[in-house]
DNA sequence: TTTACAAATCGTAATGATTACGATAATATT
DNA sequence: AATATTATCGTAATCATTACGATTTGTAAA
């Protein structure tokens, strides 16, 4: 997702499109991976010094809720991304970095089928591992 | 996993066969799906009341360590489970009651066509909904 | 079956991420 | 510019998990 298609989205429900909601959102778009809470805070920090907790998981929650962010949960700590497409994928997660790669192998038709009486909800596909530029350094 | 044979591998890696880890590990094998630090903990309450939480997490992190559980976060908490089958498979996993049933569908040859240079490492596919029985209910 | 020692447990305090709150500041609309 | 609403601050509370010194207990050898 474009960073100004989000920033716009904020605006169009009603959220007001402050200075550290736009630094948040650039930080993400930017980043291109998952980020923790603290992976944030810390660069806002310098441009932004004693910004609050609250201040950050809130607009954390804010822009998951309006489907700004994906989320994930790597050891214990929540992970956000910046929402990419809006076709049905998953990722592949760099250990190293975190940066993310697209995969469009879906296997849900098939658990589906094996699932028959199952009221299937969400699932959840991720792969982990070292992404080529990482294996170099 | 059978409860005897869990117990049986403690004992052969050299750790005690106390009475609160075969405790804790008939929990697991009666429980058969996911379950938090918590549930373990309220469960021996009544028989271990006062019942450390060092032991607890301690003995949940070395059957973990010598093979004898899964493990899964789900909503920021830890889960676990005994081990299952030896084969590789994946879980649906009940958001009522916790318990698993096991998918033997797994995408990961195609996933390793088409992340090339990609060192992949781990993956995780899990199905979240409910189960026939709590459907019920 | 006692002894001895390593391992396990207790009781509790510390940690780390996240959430919550009353007071203050900033944004958007009129 | 005034006003009402929303956002942020500074900090405390919460929740799961980890850590630690003191004490107890299983195990295997005497």
């Amino acid at each position: 997702m474009e960073l100004n298609e989000a920033i716009k989205e904020i605006k169009r429900q009603g959220y007001k499109t402050t200075a550290k909601r736009k630094a948040m959102l650039r930080f993400f778009a930017e980043a291109d991976g998952y980020r923790t809470a603290k992976d944030l805070i810390n660069h806002l920090e310098p441009a932004y010094k004693g910004i609050s907790f609250d201040t950050v998981y809130r607009n954390l929650h804010l822009f998951d809720n309006i489907g700004l962010m994906e989320t994930t949960e790597l050891n214990g700590e929540k992970h956000f991304r910046i929402s990419c497409s809006h076709h049905h994928h998953h990722h592949f997660i760099c250990k190293d970095c975190g940066k993310t790669k697209e995969i469009e192998v879906c296997p849900m038709d098939e658990v589906h089928r094996a699932l028959d009486n199952y009221a299937i909800e969400d699932h959840k596909f991720e792969i982990y591992g070292i992404c080529p530029v990482c294996q170099e350094a």
